[in-house]
RNA sequence: CGGGGUGUAGCGUAGCCCGGUUAUCGCGCCGCGUUUGGGACGCGGAGGUCGCAAGUUCGAAUCUUGCCACCCCGACCA
């Protein structure tokens, strides 16, 4: 286990600070509930969204930027929507400070409130809303579909870095159809974006499916989910995209001219995925040595350590090899600090999740090889200099690979299939993970079962085999099983 | 936002109950030397508004009050 890392048997809540913190991912700010994410854990990021960037624009996607605040009354326009998110928004009512006349300080001027107080941006849609009503006038106009990168803020009782923080930084898609059908079909494309983005990059295998009435987005008819399941057996929401039918475009009275020249409604949609991601991340892999990063998101693929220190035979061959994998697109750092001792380093690097790391002393060179180490199994092994890019590429692709397959594996251990309520409890308290159960349909049922059990319907999995089976809690009929678990 | 806990150097801590020299120790940091194939060692050195603010007192890290931050448990949520 490494140094000043709690396992995660014995706490895991305090496991995943310690690697938060340890791997130099983020640290708490001065302000309360808000995170500043230190340059490592922000080149996950970058590299997540780069990834991401390159999959809207693949789809059709273009990139805009739509303002912070928005203004108190337009939150209200749609009444689910608002409801949603009043009890955690940040409001701006003033615009100016000045000096305190009793010398304390500076404090808000209190002539300088402001008319309608601003909303800091808990989410775009109605501010995108409002301005879409002005570009969309046709059918011609449509499908709109912008995305746009931003922070956003939601005044979290509890906070947890990465995972739910006061603010934090993500991407929000909101698009404009003119058929109800496309609409749909555009959510559940994003929806599979993101599967795919979870699964090929973050080697993070996911369900797809569609949330519960309850669990659904304030001002959404429908909402699709990926799910993750991390390693204390608790489930994670890791993307939503959600069907918005036309309530934001009656509500902000946006309609087009059909090619019959029928005024009619827009439909919409809006997906997005977060900073949460990289906590997803980290709770899918990692371990007690540290962080786990999949060698497609690693902000350094290689690193490579001098064993014992560096010399110029080996900085030459160290060199001769970074100029060979970044030849080959890796990205690769040469550990050449002279203070610190091989032991230290190869500790350190574990710690920080690089996926492979290559130590080369005198011994190896006089053998023309060089020892290669991979994080996710902690193997090592001599491979020739000859052909090292080659080995290189394949390891990386074999990691990413056995990261997937090892966390898909821990999913299927740890999804159950119940048909009592008895076995319901005794599973969420002994096993945890996702629990496959008949449920009667209404969110009275729902909501009962979470009372009692603090797990919820994470979803309704897409393409759900239908059999006839009665509902756990009330008996009731059932025509198909929903995954329930308790989630973050 | 409710209940509980914690806050002493960059990190981890002793001291606090029972107020009294110059605030303890380890890691890390700086310098020199010896080391170096899985978290090296010696010697020397720097580093502190004891979370912040009031109060009690001749005297506060220690007692009182308020505030702030973090952790755990609830309610809320991505």
């Amino acid at each position: 286990m490494a140094k000043g890392v709690a396992s995660r048997e014995e706490n895991y809540t305090q496991w995943y600070v310690d690697i938060v913190k340890k791997a130099d991912l983020a640290e708490h700010s001065a302000v309360r509930g808000c995170m500043v994410i230190k340059p490592y854990g922000f080149g996950i990021w970058e590299n997540m969204k780069a990834q991401l960037d390159h999959m809207f624009k693949e789809t059709g996607h273009v990139n805009a930027y739509f303002p912070l605040f928005i203004p108190k009354s337009f939150l209200s326009r749609e009444a689910d929507h608002v409801e949603g998110f009043a009890k955690e928004c940040a409001v701006v009512t003033h615009y100016r400070l000045k000096n305190g006349e009793d010398g304390e300080g500076i404090i808000v001027d209190p002539d300088a409130k402001l008319e309608e107080e601003l909303i800091v941006r808990p989410t775009s849609e109605t501010i995108i809303w409002n301005t879409y009503k002005d570009w969309i006038k046709s059918y011609r106009d449509l499908p709109l579909l912008i995305n746009q990168w931003a922070n956003v803020v939601r005044w979290e009782m509890r906070t947890r870095l990465f995972l739910r923080t006061a603010e934090f930084l993500w991407q929000e898609g909101h698009t404009a159809h003119s058929t109800e059908a496309e609409a749909i079909e555009e959510a559940r494309k994003m929806q599979e974006v993101y599967a795919t983005f979870a699964e090929e990059y973050m080697a993070m295998p996911v369900i797809r499916g569609t949330k519960t009435e309850t669990e659904r987005f304030a001002g959404a008819l429908d909402t699709y989910t990926i799910e993750g399941l991390m390693q204390d057996g608790k489930a994670l929401q890791a993307g939503t995209s959600h069907f918005l039918g036309q309530n934001f475009a009656k509500a902000f009275d946006v309609k087009f001219l059909t090619e019959n020249n029928e005024e009619q409604y827009v439909w919409a949609t809006s997906w997005g995925v977060s900073t949460r991601l990289v906590g997803a991340l980290i709770m899918t892999h990692s371990d007690d040595d540290g962080l786990v990063l999949p060698p497609k998101l690693a902000p350094i693929k290689v690193v490579i350590v001098p064993i014992p220190k560096p010399n110029p035979e080996i900085d030459a061959a160290a060199q001769a090899m970074m100029d060979e994998l970044k030849a080959a697109g890796i990205s690769v750092q040469y550990d050449n600090d002279t203070k610190k001792r091989p032991g230290f380093k190869f500790a350190e690097h574990e710690l920080r999740g690089v996926p492979v790391r290559i130590g080369i002393g005198m011994r190896d060179l006089a053998n023309q090889q060089v020892e290669v180490a991979r994080r996710d199994t902690k193997e090592k092994t001599s491979v020739a200099l000859d052909g090292l890019t080659t080995y290189v590429q394949q390891l990386l692709e074999d990691i990413q690979n056995n990261l997937f397959n090892r966390a898909l594996q821990f999913r299927e251990d740890h999804t159950t299939y119940v048909d009592t309520f008895e076995e319901f409890e005794e599973t969420l308290e002994k096993k945890g993970g996702f629990i496959y159960a008949h449920w009667d349909g209404t969110a009275e049922t729902e909501e009962a079962i979470k009372k009692k059990t603090k797990a919820t319907i994470r979803c309704i999995p897409l393409n759900n085999k239908q059999e006839e089976g009665q509902c756990i809690f009330t008996g009731k009929p059932s025509k198909q099983r929903v995954v329930f678990a308790k989630a973050y």
